[in-house]
DNA sequence: GACCAATCGTGATATATTTCACATATTCAG
DNA sequence: CTGAATATGTGAAATATATCACGATTGGTC
C-alpha cells in the first residue's frame, strides 16, 4: 500500500535523528522507546511506521540502525537519481542552487533557466543560466521529471502549464500559489505563509 | 479554543484563494461550494473552519470575502507587527532578507546577525550585519520575540539555547536540524527534505 | 537450562478529523 | 405573498490516525 504523507514525514524524522545520533556516536541498535523518546512521539507508532517499511525488529533489542536508515532511503527513493531543472534564478533560486544538501537524498539540479537577457548566459554556482526558450526542448530531451519553480508568483501558472505539457511528473513549488495541473503531476508547495502563520498565532496567545 | 494546525492551513489556503480571486475579478461574496470546489476541500469543512473563527454566512449567498480575508489575518495575528531577528546571513538568509512578502503578515526583520568577521559591519539589503555577540543584548533590549535561523546545521541548538535563554518566543528553524527547546517555545522547521521525500517517493511510483 | 526483564508485533480501543444528512434561513420569480 | 431553489450550520456517522494492552520472542543471569 502506498505510504501516507504523515508516514513519509515521520520516517523523515526518525533519517534524521538516526543520522546525527551516530554521526556523533556510533551505535549499532536502537530501540522504538528510544527514537520515541527523543522525537516525542509514541513508541508504537514508530514500530508500525517500521513495520509498513518491511523493517523487523528483534525482541529485547531493537532494530539495526543501518537497516533502518537503509530501508528509509531505499523506500523514499533517494538511492535513486533525480535529475532536476531549476527556474527562476533569483535569490531564492540562487541560494537553493547553491545548497549541497541535495545530493545526499538524489537530487542533482541539471540545468537552470530565467528569462532575464542580463542573466542568460551568465555563470551561477557552476551552472551557465538558459534562456527559458530552451526549457521545453531541454526537458524533452533529457527526459526531466522534476522542476523547481522559483519564479515571481505571476508567471507560476504559466511555466507549470508548460512544464505540464512537456511531460513533467513533479513541480517543487517555492512560489507562493496554488497552481492547477493534472492529477497525475504531484506539486510540492513549499508556502512559507504557512510557517508565518503557525508562528503569528502562537505569538499572538 | 486554540485553534489546530490543520486549521490554520486551511484557513490560509482560503485567505490565498480569495486574495488571488478578488485582485483578478473584484467579487462581494462566495460560497463555501466554491472554496472547496477550488480547493479540493469539502464543502462542510470549509463551513467548520469558517464558524470555528467566528465566521458566519448567509443563506443562499455565501460568505463577504472581505469579512473572511479580515477574519483570517486578525485571527492569524498578521494585524500585529512582529519585530524579529534574523541570525546567519548567508545564501538562504539573504535571500529571506530580500523577501518583500512578509511584510503583509505583519513580520519585520529588525537586526541581522552573523559570526563571520568579513560579513559583520557590513551591509545587506538594507541591513547592517551585526556581530554574533551582540545578538543576546539586543534581544532582551528591543524585546524581541522571534528569531529566524539560517546558520550552519552544525552550531543551530547552540544558537537556539542563547534565544531561549534569553527569553525568545518563537524560533522560525530553516536549519536542518530537530532543536530542543522548552515546551512554552514555538519552533517551527522549513526542513526542506520532507519536501524532497514527497517528490522522491512519487517519482519512484 | 530455566527464569526474568525488555522489546517487538499487532489486534483492540480511543481519539481526531472528515464527510454526510438534514433542519433552518434567505433570495428570487411569478 | 407564496413557493421553489440554494445556502448555511450542525449533530450524527464514517473514516483516519494514534494509543493501549498484551502475547510472543529474545538476551542475559544464575
Ligand atoms: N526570496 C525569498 O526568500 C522567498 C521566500 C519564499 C518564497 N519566495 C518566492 O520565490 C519566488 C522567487 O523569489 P525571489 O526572491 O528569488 O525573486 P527574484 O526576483 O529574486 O527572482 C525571480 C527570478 O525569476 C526570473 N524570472 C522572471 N520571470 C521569469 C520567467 N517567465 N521565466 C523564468 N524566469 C523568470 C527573474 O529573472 C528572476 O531571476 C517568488 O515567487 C517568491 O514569492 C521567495
Ligand atoms: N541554501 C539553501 O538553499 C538552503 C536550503 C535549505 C536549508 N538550508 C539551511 O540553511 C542554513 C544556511 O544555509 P546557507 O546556504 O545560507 O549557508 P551559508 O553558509 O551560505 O550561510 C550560513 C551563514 O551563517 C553564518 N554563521 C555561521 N556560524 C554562525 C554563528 N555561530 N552565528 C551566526 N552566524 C553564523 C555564516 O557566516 C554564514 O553567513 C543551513 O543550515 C542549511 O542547511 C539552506
Amino acid at each position: 500500500m502506498r505510504l501516507k504523507r504523515v508516514v513519509l514525514e515521520r520516517l523523515m524524522r526518525y533519517h534524521r535523528f538516526l543520522s546525527q545520533t551516530t554521526a556523533s556516536k556510533p551505535i549499532q541498535t536502537i530501540t522504538s522507546a528510544q527514537i520515541a523518546e527523543a522525537l516525542d512521539i509514541d513508541p508504537t507508532q514508530v514500530r508500525k511506521d517500521f513495520g509498513a517499511i518491511g523493517l523487523v525488529g528483534i525482541g529485547r533489542v531493537g532494530y539495526q540502525v543501518e537497516d533502518v536508515c537503509c530501508a528509509v532511503r531505499t523506500v523514499m527513493g533517494f538511492d535513486k537519481e533525480n535529475p532536476a531543472v531549476l527556474i527562476g534564478v533569483g535569490q531564492l533560486g540562487g541560494a537553493l542552487l547553491t545548497y549541497p544538501g541535495f545530493e545526499k537524498y538524489g537530487l542533482s539540479i541539471t540545468a537552470v533557466f530565467d528569462s532575464d537577457p542580463a542573466k542568460t548566459g551568465r555563470s551561477k554556482a557552476g551552472h551557465t543560466i538558459r534562456s527559458i526558450r530552451s526549457l521545453k526542448p531541454y526537458i524533452r530531451k533529457h527526459d526531466i521529471m522534476l522542476a523547481i519553480l522559483c519564479t515571481p508568483v505571476e508567471v507560476s501558472q504559466t511555466i507549470a502549464d508548460r512544464l505540464v505539457s512537456v511531460g513533467i511528473k513533479a513541480i517543487w513549488n517555492f512560489t507562493p500559489t496554488d497552481l492547477a495541473v493534472p492529477p497525475d503531476v504531484l506539486v510540492r508547495d513549499e508556502h512559507i505563509s504557512l510557517g508565518l502563520s503557525e508562528i503569528a498565532y502562537h505569538l499572538k496567545q
